[in-house]
DNA sequence: CAGGGTATGCTAAAATTTTAGCAAAAAAAG
DNA sequence: CTTTTTTTGCTAAAATTTTAGCATACCCTG
């Protein structure tokens, strides 16, 4: 079985599990109201049977609907997104990332010194 | 003219577009070859002539052949994209993202003391 | 300058994606 | 308990995406 990823989802499939990943978990409603540029609530949960049905989501009853989340563990998912946008354009590094973002000034003094605590953390070890 | 982004591409379109980020430019045949699932040359090539259509694209000849890049210059496009990663993942937070591969050990000693390096010199600013 | 390999342009068919609507069940409201 | 609202399930049509093939032009080699 080949592992399935971000590429082998159709541009709606992927802005729908991009809603869901960003919240954690949604409703048919909720992701609805999320999209941009939505189509009807009756597409939208045409959309998530699909995903459940390809595997990537997975629902549970909540009350009167379904709650949606990822089948794939936030933590996973999270990197390996990361990961991917770091190669695909930061040439493999991290760094070069940082650097993008910290020297136009898109990072707030806070950020910083939370970036910096981390990396300190991990250099002890 | 609303803003076209990376939810406006296809499938293909999207993978195609990543290919040519990650190699800054490529032809016809080298974006054929780093396709995991590549269909036809033939195919490849029309998708090329409809990205150039729609403005993401733009090419020009070298010696016999095409080579396309981004129309949207590679600071601007990758920082985009590291940016909504950071939203949709980590909460907006780079400092998250950077806690994600860090304490996985997924960063070299040398990348740590980039980061290191970067966020230093951002500080002083 | 002839032939082979490699380009592009164009097109139309195949495949997939995307959509909305209707029927039915469950919950909420009155 | 009746009505209204909010769900889901299913379906099939519309729209888009994806594909391959053929015609043609160009470069390179011999």
């Amino acid at each position: 079985m080949t592992k399935r990823t971000h590429y082998d989802l159709s541009r709606r499939e992927r802005q729908i599990m991009d809603v869901i990943h960003a919240r954690g978990k949604a409703a048919a409603a909720d992701v609805h109201a999320a999209l941009p540029d939505a189509p009807s609530y009756s597409a939208v949960r045409a959309l998530l049977r699909i995903l459940e049905e390809k595997g990537f989501l997975k629902h549970r009853e909540e009350g009167p609907r379904y709650v949606y989340e990822p089948t794939e563990p936030h933590k996973q998912a999270s990197r390996s997104a990361l990961q991917r946008v770091v190669e695909t354009f930061f040439d493999g590094s991290l760094a070069n990332a940082v650097a993008a973002l910290a020297n136009d000034e898109k990072l707030s003094p806070d950020e910083l010194k939370r970036i910096e605590a981390v990396i300190k953390k991990a250099r002890t070890k």
